[in-house]
DNA sequence: TTTTTTTCCTGACAGC
DNA sequence: TGCTGTCAGGAAAAAA
């Protein structure tokens, strides 16, 4: 499942692969990946159009072309695949993108969850539609202790959900949660209203280190979201609490919990609940 | 208004 | 072997 460093590595890769190509035409299989128009409107607008910019913002991958912005999300299995000769199966393909050049670039998503929008290029990206409950990416610099502390310190919920919560900082998912919450030494179901600003600067700077970190290693290989256009992460290696079943550090047994309705992983000696 | 639950999807896996 | 049931999960929609 693609997170922000996930996305990240895919968006340069497609960058690298693809800046400058032009769209011949568009092939639609499953038309509710296109969430805000259909497969004409797309060979309409995109014909002859060449990708000229590969932005993120969280889990969002931004591709610009002279007219346009493409918003798509990839949830949890979307996948990018590139190719000279289309396979014989197409099976999972929902959306193929034919360039000038010949290459074919595949959509594959077997859970059918990603989400794809167009629109009229804007100069901030952060205004268009799609995300507009999206907050700043966790690695934007406006990300600070005293930013994180102003918006989770009169919320009712668990650490793990302000973690989750895409409005405050994006990117962060399943599993960097549970990875921030054990660098930060807190159990994630710990009260937001209850974390110091003390602990929120700890908390935005592990976010930033173990982001960063996964960037690096090309992003985490784990269940489902092996490998997207032949690229395999490797910061699963750097794991230190989720998918672990003991505890590096104290070698206590890891818990695993259902917290905000996803599987959670804790270690309760090495991290206090508030 | 804020928080919780449900929904969307399919493959993997457990249990019978 | 083959069937049924459960689980996984990001974010939007619906319900509380």
């Amino acid at each position: 499942m693609p997170e922000g460093p996930e996305v990240q590595t895919v968006v340069s890769i497609l960058e690298r692969q693809l800046k400058h190509s032009v769209i011949q035409k568009v092939e639609v299989f499953y038309p509710k990946i296109l969430e805000n128009d259909n497969e004409e409107g797309w060979n309409r607008k995109l014909k002859g159009q060449s990708l000229l910019e590969f932005n993120r913002i969280g889990k969002y991958i931004i591709l610009s072309t002279e007219e346009y912005d493409l918003v798509m999300h990839l949830r949890m299995e979307g996948k990018f695949y590139i190719y000279e000769q289309l396979p014989d199966s197409l099976k999972h393909i929902h959306v193929i993108f034919y360039l000038e050049d010949g290459r074919k670039v595949c959509y594959h998503d077997t859970r059918k969850f990603g989400r794809m929008n167009i629109y009229d290029k804007v100069e901030d990206k952060s205004t268009l539609p799609a995300l507009k409950n999206v907050g700043y990416d966790a690695l934007d610099e406006r990300v600070t202790g005293a930013y994180f502390y102003q918006s989770i310190h009169d919320r009712k919920v668990n650490l793990k959900t302000c973690l989750l919560d895409q409005s405050i900082m994006a990117g962060i998912g399943n599993i960097y949660a549970d990875e921030i919450c054990f660098a930060s030494g807190l159990d994630p179901r710990s009260r937001s209203h209850r974390i110091s600003k003390q602990d929120c600067e700890q908390i935005v700077y592990h976010t930033k280190r173990i982001l960063n970190g996964a960037i690096r290693y090309g992003g985490t290989t784990i269940r489902s979201y092996t490998s997207s256009l032949g690229v395999t992460g490797l910061f699963q290696l750097k794991l230190k609490v989720h998918t672990l079943e003991q505890c590096p550090v104290c070698q206590s047994k890891i818990i695993k919990k259902k917290v905000s309705t996803r599987g959670t992983y804790i270690c309760v000696k090495c991290q206090k609940r508030k």
